[in-house]
DNA sequence: TGCAAAATATTTATGCTTGAAGTAATTTTC
DNA sequence: GAAAATTACTTCAAGCATAAATATTTTGCA
């Protein structure tokens, strides 16, 4: 992992606090980069299933009327196109299935069966664990603090969610 | 943005740990995410590169004799066949070369040409403006709280890297 | 009403990414 | 010194991801 490591040349002495962000952010990327990594695989192995596949039931879980291609895009940062795709693997499982909009039809509406709901209900708690233990060496106090402080960064950025 | 957003479920009572964990590393996938989309933005606009390719350009500039492919995906934690696409492109674009290995001859050797040198020295100091603004939100102290309780996180973990 | 502008969804092209399988070279083991 | 195991890299198929282009529908407004 990298993505610019010019953290160990010697600076002037100046900008110090430009260092410690990029070093903190190099941090942050390889923690994310492993925890993936370590999540992708799990799910493979227990669930043939992917991460993004997760993430799109996990935010029709919470939708109970489902939601929109376009506010599933929004909701998980990723592009049109990218939704599209993977909702097209999902009702070909069946997990999930898409509806007429009343009223507007270039939208559909995504959302889980029954089926998709259990499968869902099964992986979610398995993912929690999976989380918990990936993240062992996090005390709770340290917890708490991290959530924070990236939240406080994220709200700092240009682009808010 | 999700990934299991069964957090604003009422718990028992119990598990507040796993559930502040949960939490922590939303909010940390949500960081890294919105970060990488603005950086990958940010790179095909200003360089028409993209972000493997600065890694890979950042990884070979810090070693001067050069790295192996597998060196080169042990160092950005991705896969095998990964490094061989993106270096196939960075050596048509002449950024940089491969080189037999003197005595192995399954190796091969990946360094900088002078010319990927160069453009990798314009592209990081861009770089490292950009993450300096990207996360302005993070007061210096709390970088450095950042960068310790996600190296301890990462070093707690399973996979070290 | 009628038509331009905005919004929504999909399609296309390209590149990234993985995991598995394949090839070739090297090292180990006996 | 030959077979077996390991290591290094590549190739392949499938899925993920983006940006740009297209098609369609709705909305705004003159």
């Amino acid at each position: 992992m990298s993505q610019a490591d010019q953290l160990d040349r010697p600076t002037g002495g100046g900008e110090a606090v430009s260092k410690s962000r990029l070093r903190a952010w190099l941090q942050v990327l390889k923690l994310s980069r492993s925890i993936e990594t370590a999540l992708r695989e799990r799910m493979r192995s227990e669930f043939g299933s992917t991460l993004p596949r997760f993430d799109v039931l996990a935010a029709l879980d919470r939708a109970e009327t489902g939601m929109r291609m376009s506010d599933l895009s929004r909701a998980l940062m990723v592009s049109n196109g990218n939704v599209t795709g993977i909702v097209d693997r999902l009702v070909d499982d069946g997990l999930i299935v898409r509806a007429p909009v009343q009223g507007d039809r270039r939208a559909w509406i995504v959302r889980l069966t029954n089926k998709g709901r259990q499968h869902f209900a099964t992986m979610a708690q398995v993912h929690e664990q999976w989380i918990d233990e990936l993240l062992g060496g996090l005390a709770p106090g340290d917890a708490r603090t991290l959530d924070r402080i990236v939240s406080a960064a994220r709200r700092g950025g240009e682009d808010q969610t």
